[in-house]
DNA sequence: ACTACTCCCTGCCAGC
DNA sequence: TGCTGGCAGGGAGTAG
C-alpha cells in the first residue's frame, strides 16, 4: 500500500489528532516489527508533546517535546486508525468502543497511542514489515534509515538535470532506478509503473538513457519528472491508491486505484489516447512491472 | 562501487 | 470444500 501519496495522506489523517498533542498512555501489544522496538520505546513517548508531524520519502516523523523524532514506516501492509471519542464520552466509554470497533482486526494492532486530545491512534501491521524508531533530532541527518535518501520527488530540489545526474551510467533498468530510495525518495512499484506510463517511456530502457554521456538531462528525463511530479500530485488528491487494505485515518478508502494506467491492469487496453496497445505484466528484480509496449518505448 | 537476489511476515486468491 | 503455490504496495542485508 503505501508510497509516498499514501505516507503523505497519512499524515495528513494523523495530524490533527496527534499534533499539539501528549501521549498520555502508549500500550505496545507486539513489539517485534520489522525490527524489534527499543526498550525504551514506551518511556521515551509517554508524557512528551508531539510538536510537529513531517514525513521524508515514506517515513513518518513526528517530532516530540523531548528533543527526539519519533521515526514510523509502515512497511508493505502496515495502517494507522485514528479513533475519535465523541466529545461527551468519557475515558472509559470511549476505550470501550474503540476495542469493540477494533476487535476484527485486535491481532494486528500493534501499537496503540492514547493521545491528551482523547484520540486513540493505532497502528495495525499484519506482515509486520513496518517498524518506528525513536532518534534524537540533532542525530536525525546522521541516521542510517534516511541518510542516503534521494530528494524529495515533490521538491524543487528534484528536477532533470538532477535525475539524470543519478542515472547516468546506470546499467540497470529505468524502472529500478526509479524504485530506488536513493535516486528518488517516495516511488515505489505502483508510481514507477504509472509514471513510466505517463512519460511513454519503458520500463526495460536502460537508466543511463534518460541522459547524455556528461550526465545532462535528455527530452526523456524531462519528461518523466513531469509525470513523476503529475501522478504523485494527482494521487495525493485522490488520497492515495487503497488495493488490498484501506489507509485513510478514518477508515475510509484512497481512489486513486480508479485511476491507473498500468498498474494491475494486464490484460486490459492501454489508456494512453490514441494508443491500441494492450497492458503487459513482466517481472523486473523479482517484482510485477506493467506497461504498454505500444505507447511506452 | 555497483547490481541482483533473498528474506522478513501474513493474508488472499486462483487453480487443482 | 480444502489445500497449495504464487503473489502482494518495502527495504535491509548479502553475494556476486
Amino acid at each position: 500500500m503505501p508510497e509516498l501519496p499514501e505516507v503523505e495522506t497519512v499524515r495528513r489523517g494523523l495530524q490533527p489528532a496527534m499534533e499539539g498533542a501528549r501521549f498520555a498512555k502508549v500500550d505496545v501489544h507486539r513489539g517485534d516489527l520489522r525490527w524489534p522496538l527499543a526498550k525504551d520505546f514506551v518511556r521515551r513517548l509517554e508524557g512528551k508533546t508531539v510538536t510537529g508531524l513531517g514525513r521524508r520519502a515514506k517515513y513518518l516523523l513526528a517530532d516530540l517535546s523531548s528533543g527526539d523524532v519519533l521515526i514510523m514506516h509502515l512497511g508493505m501492509s502496515g495502517s494507522f486508525h485514528v479513533f475519535r471519542p465523541k466529545q461527551k464520552t468519557g475515558g472509559q466509554a470511549a476505550l470501550g468502543r474503540y476495542y469493540h470497533e477494533r476487535a476484527q482486526h485486535a491481532t494486528h494492532d500493534h501499537v496503540a497511542f492514547h493521545m491528551s486530545s482523547g484520540a486513540i491512534v493505532t497502528f495495525n501491521d499484519p506482515r509486520r514489515f513496518g517498524s518506528m524508531k525513536i532518534v534524537p533530532r540533532p542525530n536525525l541527518d546522521a541516521e542510517p534509515l534516511l541518510r542516503g535518501l534521494g530528494p524529495e520527488p515533490l521538491g524543487n530540489a528534484f528536477d532533470a538535470a538532477m535525475l539524470a545526474r543519478a542515472c547516468r551510467g546506470k546499467k540497470t533498468s529505468l524502472k529500478a532506478a526509479l524504485i530506488d530510495q536513493r535516486v528518488v525518495a517516495g516511488l515505489g512499484n505502483i508510481y514507477v509503473c504509472e509514471a513510466l506510463h505517463r512519460a511513454r517511456l519503458s520500463p526495460k530502457r536502460l537508466a543511463a538513457t534518460i541522459a547524455t554521456p556528461s550526465g545532462a538531462p535528455n527530452e526523456r528525463a524531462e519528461h518523466l519528472v513531469e509525470a513523476i511530479k503529475h501522478v504523485l500530485t494527482d494521487a495525493i488528491r485522490d488520497g492515495g491508491s487503497s488495493l488490498r487494505d484501506h489507509k485513510l485515518t478514518d477508515g475510509g478508502l484512497g481512489m486513486f486505484q480508479h485511476h491507473f494506467r498500468v498498474y494491475d491492469r494486464e490484460g486490459e487496453p492501454c489508456r494512453t489516447e490514441g494508443c491500441s496497445g494492450t497492458v503487459k505484466r513482466i517481472v523486473q528484480n523479482g517484482r510485477s512491472t506493467f506497461y504498454c509496449p505500444t505507447c511506452q518505448k
